[in-house]
DNA sequence: CATATTTGACCACG
DNA sequence: CGTGGTCAAATATG
């Protein structure tokens, strides 16, 4: 679109100091090729199934992400932030409120789900508000299809108040989904592992849970005969709420060898270092 | 243009 | 009246 004028012309002047071009760059490119490793790594690991093709999809897209923005970098020949065109200036002005322009996704990185902790239904982010006490902000999902059938599912999401590292989420289901051909069929519900390393999830279910009727893996369901059971998933670091990726939970859902075992100490040590 | 996210405003409830 | 949940306009993005 009119992206590249908008960087051509704002450039320059989004320049800093503090902002080391050549390290941006460099951080980067070891990322791209942390990923291209990962995915070598991974292809000859994984089972033949959409799920770890979903895996490796989003590996691909990673890899794709760093190129476009290692070309982005290279072309601007300056480090620089969002810039804002003045009809988006034009909203803060006279607000105390956004020094910094509204955090958006990654413009070349769109997440295939739309939530956090991907559980084979589609949620759509309806709100976010901070809770009293609480550190994090609690975000507030809908299912995608609540418009089109009516489905009542929500679900809550907040980032535990513990300083794990890496953090918890504390995902509530309330009420279940109604919405039909919509899930997932491959999505393992139930995970059976317990690794330290990983982030664990407390979920709660209200009233109903989630993936529950239809859930296609009932065998490895622990859940849910009583409403408010909670319930600990262990699922992988992640993006925080409404940002969406959540490909190594994916990854983890695999069966606990000693590959997979392995394969999360190698996925930690990337995920580190690309923070 | 369609769809998703962000975020201040609004509202119900205790 | 404070808090938490939802709405909806603005915005982002394909």
């Amino acid at each position: 679109m009119e992206m590249g004028m908008q960087m051509e012309m704002v450039a320059p002047r989004y320049t800093s100091p503090g902002c080391n071009h050549a390290t941006v760059i460099e951080e980067i490119n070891r990322a791209h090729e942390l990923t291209s490793q990962l995915q070598a790594f991974l292809l000859p690991l994984l089972p033949s199934s959409s799920w770890s093709e979903m895996a490796i999809d989003h590996l691909t897209e990673m890899i794709k992400c760093y190129n476009s923005a290692l070309s982005t970098l290279r072309a601007a020949g300056g480090c620089r932030s969002t810039p804002l065109d003045d009809q988006k200036r034009k909203r803060f002005e006279g607000s105390d409120w956004p020094v910094v322009p509204k955090k958006r996704r990654n413009e070349n990185c769109r997440p295939m789900v739309t939530s956090v902790l991907y559980d084979g239904y589609q949620w759509r982010k309806y709100g976010q508000k901070g809770i009293h006490g609480a550190a994090h902000p609690k975000s507030y999902f809908r299912c995608t299809y609540s418009k089109d059938q009516g489905c009542p599912a929500t679900k809550t999401v907040q980032r535990d108040e513990s300083d794990a590292d890496p953090p918890n989420y504390r995902v509530v289901y309330s009420m279940a989904h109604t919405c039909r051909n919509n899930v997932d069929a491959n999505f393992p519900y139930a995970m059976e592992s317990s690794s330290n390393d990983t982030t664990s999830v407390v979920i709660q279910h209200q009233h109903f849970c989630p993936p529950s009727a239809a859930t296609p893996n009932p065998s490895q369901s622990s859940c849910l005969s009583n409403g408010d059971q909670e319930l600990m998933h262990l699922f992988s670091p992640e993006e925080v709420p409404g940002t969406g990726l959540d490909m190594k939970g994916e990854i983890l859902s695999l069966p606990w060898t000693l590959e997979s075992l392995e394969l999360d100490a190698y996925l930690k040590t990337m995920m580190d270092s690309m923070y």
